[in-house]
DNA sequence: TTAAGTGCAAAATCTTTGCAAATGT
DNA sequence: ACATTTGCAAAGATTTTGCACTTAA
């Protein structure tokens, strides 16, 4: 069942660096793996650490430079500025990150987790603005860290 | 009636250093100027570039840094995660940064607005999370660049 | 086979830290 | 006069670039 899991996983993960005239590499697929296990977005210190010495730095930069550009992965940016990394929802068009759903922070963990199922209100602009997308951050203290505080 | 301007916004600028404790000094005064003549969030190069060399780099990042602490500027980051400071509208209390009300993103010229009218949604997170404030950041194009694309 | 991707070394940036000199109160 | 603040130099960290070697298709 594990290995079943995993082997899903490795297809999908396949599937997708196919999908988009990407080769398929031990790099690459590392990373998928470490970021669709995780809930929350992943930032690229943590990516490092949990990769280790078995993807370089450099390559790092460039698979999710790649998938950026792709529109496999969106960047988002938490509290302190640091990039993290989540796993596009469905399908964003290459380039375009509308990112049209709810991010919330941790401040305590400093996690940033996507909300997709919350909806995003509509915000009117004054002046002459258009608005192309709208998100929204919530801060606060995820479920996990409020019970290790009390 | 330029002078007269001037007049006042230095001593506004005295008295909110003043009333932070902090000291009166040229560097101060020159980011807290540049920052309050513009609609926009400004962002750290961007000030380097307007000071040029009256101001040295370090200092600029303390002066940003103390500031923050304060509660005087608050610092948002745009599209590329490039850190912004815009004046904070009231009081913000110290350290804690609410940043309650919307940011407007250009991604055309990529100038933050913070739009200080516009009413902060309620958001409805799920499960046992708490949330203690909310950060609206819409994305489009401002005013200006829209006149340009036209 | 061959174009794309990786890893290493090294450059270019960005940010922080330590300390002596300058400055505001 | 004295604590703060500044500027410089230098360390640390982050990100980019160039190029030879490797690998997936």
């Amino acid at each position: 069942m594990q290995s079943q899991n995993q082997t899903n996983k490795k297809s999908k993960a396949e599937k997708l660096l196919r999908k988009h005239n990407l080769k398929v590499t031990t790099p690459r697929l590392s990373v998928l793996s470490v970021i669709s296990e995780k809930e929350t977005a992943t930032s690229q210190p943590d990516l490092e650490k949990v990769l280790g010495k078995s993807v370089d730095r450099v390559t790092l930069y460039r698979v999710l430079n790649a998938f950026e550009e792709k529109g496999i992965l969106h960047k988002i940016f938490d509290l302190h500025g640091t990039a993290t990394y989540a796993l596009c929802s469905d399908e964003c068009p290459e380039h375009i990150h509308s990112e049209d759903h709810v991010h919330f922070t941790c401040s305590q963990c400093n996690s940033v987790y996507c909300l997709n199922e919350v909806a995003i209100p509509t915000i009117k602009t004054p002046d002459g603005f258009r608005v192309d997308a709208v998100g929204v951050n919530a801060i606060g203290v995820c479920a996990q860290c409020i019970s290790k505080i009390n």
